[in-house]
DNA sequence: GTCTATAATTTGATAGAC
DNA sequence: GTCTATCAAATTATAGAC
């Protein structure tokens, strides 16, 4: 029997996270301060601190957010197919595609050291995501599509091209949009650990 | 005839570095307070700004000496054979090596976000070790050695899982050391790209 | 829920004795 | 070259009116 949140809090909420991710991405968490989230959303000191408890709380809020969505993303997109590499190659696609259309959304997942203003923040490795890339891999090598091999050498070679190019993709350093280079690289990468 | 630095002089500015780096690493630029250098490293403020004209300055000075030391590392690990094949694993191998033995200096030239304290600094990506592996595999590609294919998407390919295994090995999220997982990923990696 | 004013710390950096 | 004492500015967060 909760009723709905009146439009305009929300909406405020919103306007807070969107405008923090938006700083912490350009100037990185430490750089931000609350004056500037107050300044660039046209809010009052009070009315981000009746929302949330304290710097560190949006930050904290932002991640849970974004990893939970990346972690579905990753999640649906494997569960779609049934070899591994169709589904290797259906998460591949699915995180470069975010990438290009939501750059800072997988760039607070991806490049921010979360642990230096999250302490209790797992390393990014050991995040869901990563997990399920693995899961890919190692199921990959009990049914003989992948060769025998050591599973976390067999994820590192197959993700690590495409991971690589994300990162290179946020920072701006390609010529071509990321996705014109998928192909090649996951051909190259399959091709490699493939039986 | 400029007469050696007095060793006592020498040995605080070393010692600063040693510490910032230590600190910078384990917890981040911004979360590393001068006054917290001044008390790991048992000196006082005014010796730490008669050596380093500010925070950012110490900084700078880690990176430039770091940079040219991984600089120098790839590009004679890279110099000492003449294939393709043996050029790059020369390089995955010495960078590798460095990751175990010298973890924290590897940690700041890989993990830190520069440009967000050091304005000037240009993203990893495209700085002198990383140009060094794609004219690896462009060369690779001239000679027929690697098949033909888009040099950005082939050097990917080939060092992406290495460099993955870098960071996860630096991130301490690994059972065995990196350089036991090194040789399957290598060769899965070249394996992809290799004519 | 939103605002302004302000408190309490901490920060990077300087001055000047020795 | 190293030290202590200190400053000015910025930061996170709170109080209390509306």
């Amino acid at each position: 029997m909760t009723p709905r949140k009146p439009p305009k809090a929300e909406h405020t909420r919103e306007l807070i996270l969107t405008t923090a991710l938006h700083l912490f991405v350009a100037h990185g968490y430490f750089a931000t301060s609350v004056h500037d989230i107050r300044r660039a959303a046209d809010l009052s000191i009070g009315s981000i601190y009746h929302h949330f408890s304290s710097k560190e709380a949006i930050a904290r809020a932002l991640y849970d957010e974004l990893m939970a969505r990346m972690t579905e993303l990753v999640a649906s997109a494997s569960s779609e197919h049934k070899s591994s590499r169709l589904r290797g190659w259906s998460v591949a696609e699915q995180l470069c595609q975010a990438a290009q259309q939501e750059p800072e959304k997988v760039k607070f997942n991806l490049h921010a050291r979360h642990h230096e203003f999250l302490p209790e923040a797992p390393p990014i490795c050991s995040s869901r995501p990563f997990e399920l890339m693995q899961e890919i891999v190692r199921d990959g090598i009990a049914s003989g599509e992948i060769r025998p091999m050591d599973p976390i050498a067999a994820s590192l070679a197959l993700f690590g091209g495409v991971i690589r190019l994300i990162q290179m993709c946020l920072d701006d350093v390609l010529q071509q949009p990321a996705t014109s280079y998928l192909e090649e690289v996951w051909e190259a990468s399959w091709r490699g650990i493939s039986s």
